[in-house]
DNA sequence: TTGACTCCCATATAATCCCATGCTAGTCCA
DNA sequence: TGGACTAGCATGGGATTATATGGGAGTCAA
């Protein structure tokens, strides 16, 4: 199974372009679409983005729950109105929204970062911060991770 | 399967038109008609939207329902009778009818929100209110809805 | 004839195409 | 070992196309 992975800076330029990472192209490829989707995090002050695989799985969980059809609009609206579907073009580039820029607080340049099934782009500041803390809370949770982080080996090792 | 989903604000003009989206405009055609069926949303202060598919799937369910024959009818002529099939022109503009404007309180300006199998049109700051309470919902049902929302992966889920 | 609607064209802005440049990592060979 | 070559990638920028919108003119029905 191919997945987003590892993390690199690029920069957006004066029409608001940027590249998507070669390596995260070659694993939306193989997912069948070549671009990607985008929404702002729930949760953070970054953008959430993944394939084909990660849409597929949030319409599929979408209707499971139309068992709860009075709230199946404001969902629906929750999951799909802030997300774009942008393919990127020959040189693997994407103009990112407005909504989204603001979102995330992003200036001149983005980090990417694989977070397996997704990835995340970040204000490259506000990530470092982010990183910092989610290694100490995947140190503290180890446990519940398996063998590969009790090892000399580093935190990149969640692949298979 | 291609989706209604990101959201934009256009312009309704001097003579009542707006334009379809572009994106919204691809998947309608892909569902074979060049065009909406628009009926007003039976929750909200808004405009239902959407093809061929959901008109499909909405006389399909009606039919599944096993009514007798005077019970079908009078449901499907609440569901219908305030449906209007629009036809966009060739630049993908519609004219939109007086008792939806009425309905979703329109001024100058619509909101197109993409929600999957439809979309909805609000006036924009309606639909602005609307949106912050959805992202609210969806929040607390997080572990219902899927990958979506578990922004900061396995990793740090157990942070909460 | 009026009013509502559609067709057709014009325009500003935004997005995309296409090509060029420079950087980096890897490879080959002396 | 080191230097030159190469391929892939990110980036810059001019040219082209797409999109939303404004408005004139034509069509049709009441």
């Amino acid at each position: 199974m191919k997945i987003f992975m590892s993390s690199t800076i690029n920069k957006i330029d004066s029409k608001g372009r940027v590249s998507i990472p070669s390596v995260f192209r070659s694993v939306l490829e193989y997912q069948g679409f070549p671009g990607v989707y985008l929404y702002p995090s729930f949760t953070s002050q970054a953008i959430d983005g993944g394939g084909q695989i990660l849409i597929d799985q949030i319409a599929e969980s979408v209707e499971k729950m139309q068992l709860f059809a009075e709230e199946t609009d404001a969902l629906t609206t929750a999951l799909f109105s802030d997300t774009f579907q942008i393919p990127y073009d020959q040189d693997g580039r994407i103009s990112l929204p407005e909504p989204l820029i603001v979102h995330a607080n992003l200036k001149d340049k983005v980090t990417f970062a694989g977070l397996g099934q997704k990835f995340q782009m970040w204000e490259p500041e506000a990530f470092k911060e982010f990183k910092s803390h989610a290694r100490l809370k995947a140190l503290e949770n180890r446990d519940l991770i398996g063998p590969a982080l009790n090892t000399d080996s580093k935190l990149s090792k969640e692949s298979e």
